[in-house]
DNA sequence: TAGTTAGTGTTAATTTATTAGCACTGTGTT
DNA sequence: AACACAGTGCTAATAAATTAACACTAACTA
């Protein structure tokens, strides 16, 4: 069982934002919540957050500033892992084809050669494992 | 607002189920959970995303039989979305970045050609724009 | 046919999540 | 100094989620 998955609606809700934002202090968490509930709410549910370890914080001047302490790359791979069991039947990639399929998706040309190196990898690395 | 992001936590636990499985049963549904609770709270749950709209069901001979209302290829989108907003800046590209990366990937030469191919189209659909 | 099995509906108790109130502290400003 | 401002800690009330109990039904089986 992954540490995202036992978050109550709210908890998760912070915890995107503030991997969103990279951190957050309470003001900026709120402001970026849908339906905040009032600035005093938001104190209570980070500190819950702090004491079940999901987020630490540090002083920046006179106030904290939270932050993930499963780190952002770690916790990725985590939800897209999970994504992938649960919407593409454990295939990553069905994923990458949905991900290059999303409408908002204007990948440029320079992207789009990065990537087809990335491929090419990917196929140096199969005719390794067929020789072996 | 997203319709997902409203479920609570065993909601969501039973939710990804469905979508894993297509269509569940009560049963298969508890079966499935990680520290399930009785049969019994597990269908009241199953009542109560049925009257939220999130699941409908049908007879199978003498049971029910659980579907998602929402099919998965919209939620899965949704759900890649979201994530991307989370976790890469917004950008599908590094989230697919990821997914070639990950361990349990090993992608075979044609799925590699496969996508090669359709980076090409991406790479067409670029020129076109720059076109007109 | 009587008992067992595998379901169902409804309801209620308990636990957890969510919200917010209140009193306090340090800093800057007039 | 007196005030406002922006934060804090602690605590309590409320709402929602989670759990499970109980009584019932249809089908199968000995």
């Amino acid at each position: 069982m992954t540490k995202a998955s036992k978050l109550s609606r709210r908890e998760r809700q912070m915890m995107d934002i503030i991997y969103r934002l990279g951190e957050a202090s309470a003001k900026e968490v709120m402001e970026n919540l849908e339906d905040p509930p009032s600035y005093s709410s938001v104190r209570t549910l980070l500190r819950k957050l702090l004491e079940k370890g999901h987020v630490d914080h540090r002083e920046s001047g006179l106030k904290y500033v939270y932050y993930p302490l499963v780190e952002r790359k770690v916790a990725s791979k985590s939800a897209l892992s999970n994504l992938v069991k649960t919407f593409f039947s454990g295939s990553p990639l069905q994923a990458v084809n949905s991900l290059l399929d999303m409408d908002s998706n204007e990948i440029s040309d320079e992207e789009l050669e990065h990537l087809q190196a990335l491929i090419l990898e990917k196929k140096k690395a199969n005719k390794n494992r067929a020789k072996k």
